[in-house]
DNA sequence: GATGAATGAGGATTCATTCAT
DNA sequence: AATGAATGAATCCTCATTCAT
């Protein structure tokens, strides 16, 4: 499915560059080197264009964030991997996460969730690292606080180190901001 | 003038409940209980009619936050106060912080600012902690961290607090989250 | 409401030049002088114009048809009255008998009805013609046939005369074919 | 050619069902079990497949009139034999009858042929029937009545019988309709 | 000042037709 | 010959903005 590929890749690129609102559906199938019937004869609709770009690439940073969490093997690996996953994932596809972030922002504007499944991708995140916390405070290895606190707090600074880089983009940020983060919530955090 | 304050919380009140692309102009003139005709003596666009909503209330809230910094005695307290009357003001303005939680993503989906003052009352508030964290480094009363790192963790955290209280609308939310996140702070940042 | 009338109007010209397939929204705007948009603060789509620019008539023609033949003193007149309505309502509102007829026509190709009061129109005057003839049978004044198979052959033979009519138009059709009709009716019910 | 029959067929099937306007060539090759790019093969455009399946039956139609007429030994039995044929096609042949029925009324709608043979051969049944007639007049065993008008009003009644049908499909109709048309109309020419 | 009727540019979507395989 | 993926012209409808009253 050549096709279909290339089409949610222009969807991507010009969704992040204009907005859903703002795109026409015809920047996409030039973006995509084809005819605007074409993306019809892929996608039903806009909207359907727009939720599989989206879906499409939450699936695998979520499959790519069980991986890298799986594979850790003391709880401050397991946030480290979380946050290291997502980083990179933005230097890669950040025309994702620039529709990614946005879409999360306008679930919380309008207080329910647009999409069931991305809704849920983001849910699984937050759980996998709350259950690492409540493991963490299960062994001791850090003060007895509530696990899901914990989770939120990792997303949100996560979240945050994402949009300065998207905002800065091409720009210079600060390389350590990740290491502070995750400084400050190891030191937050200890016994 | 009364008539345009009245203009403006209709308007957020619309732009909060069906975000920008979906309102439409006789929504907040309806809501406002007033002509659509009418909208156009006081703003000259629905563009406008977006950025002063939000510039008005920003401004505000960015009031409040000096105010409410410059009285703290501590550290502790002012990084406090700019966390409380965040969440005070999202208590009292929900409509409001919807559209700026949701303007603010869309400035790093598209990388640039769509409103000058808007983006640097953003910033003004992050310059503000920045000054508190560099004198409490100055003081000793923290370890030696990169002020703006900090000022942006703390950003993110209300940020967080903020949207998850939003999308928690009218249900429960942990009353103790602000209270988690400023105790991870403090430790994480003391000597 | 001048307006609507004068969309309906220009609607029944459009329709009745080119068909429903074929007509354009634009064509009924710039046949009423008005402008594209000004038509859906009148009616919600193109197909509720359609129809409401045959229900419009059919009410008309309906009405017609009852005063005269309620009017009629004999079953010959009333008969006569129900066909010459229709010829006079021809002559002067020609467009709307294209469409209508058009529309009775695709009721049958369908098999259903495509527009509930249309139907019941219809029927109606089907039904005011059987009653006319069971009335006639019931004084003996014809000899005794199905009431509703003689008010179909009034029908279909009152049909035949307006469509010939039509397909005429500018052009000569035989004056007399309406009395030729009329005069085999008599002769063929009388006792 | 079994490919052009099928698709002839397919395409009747499909129109009776949907109308011209509604039906997609798609429908049709997939009703005829073939590629949709084959249909273009065999006809140049969905309207000449459209006339094409008129055309064909309308002359089997006509074909099969003509010689039931010239095999009848009275002009009772020419013009019973006109409708006989009709409504005997009919029951075989519904589909092709709706699109025909509904075609000549489109032809009074717009005021021309849509197409010439169409229009001829529609002519010409007309024109034996009124030949019936004449011979009739000529003879003495009808009074004398306009020849093109008694063939009119046999085809409108012969129409009638058949939309109502058509109308019925499948439920019950009255089935001594055609004989009372019939009988009506001895009646009405006798001397 | 206030209004809302009028406008038409703009955009999502459909579908008859083509053509490379 | 047969196919169906690709195309883009065509069309309905929306809605921000204007302006006569």
């Amino acid at each position: 499915m050549k096709r279909r590929a290339a089409i949610l890749q222009a969807a991507r690129t010009v969704f992040a560059s204009q907005g859903y609102a703002e795109t026409v559906v015809e920047d996409i199938a030039a973006q995509a080197g084809i005819g605007k019937g074409t993306l019809y004869l892929y996608f039903p609709s806009k909207e359907q264009i727009y939720f599989a770009a989206l879906l499409d690439d939450a699936r695998r940073l979520d499959k790519e964030t069980r991986e890298a969490m799986s594979s850790a093997a003391t709880w401050r690996e397991a946030v480290g991997a979380y946050v290291m996953v997502r980083l990179r994932y933005l230097a890669e596809h950040g025309d994702f996460l620039r529709i990614f972030l946005t879409e999360l922002c306008s679930m919380c504007m309008l207080g329910r969730p647009l999409n069931g499944e991305l809704f849920r991708l983001v849910e699984d995140g937050e759980a996998q690292l709350a259950q690492v916390f409540a493991a963490a405070v299960a062994r001791g290895e850090i003060r007895p606080v509530d696990p899901e606190l914990a989770a939120m707090t990792v997303s949100d600074l996560t979240r945050g180190l994402m949009e300065r880089r998207l905002r800065e983009w091409g720009r210079s940020f600060d390389p350590h901001d990740a290491e502070f983060a995750l400084d400050l919530l190891y030191r937050g955090l200890k016994q």
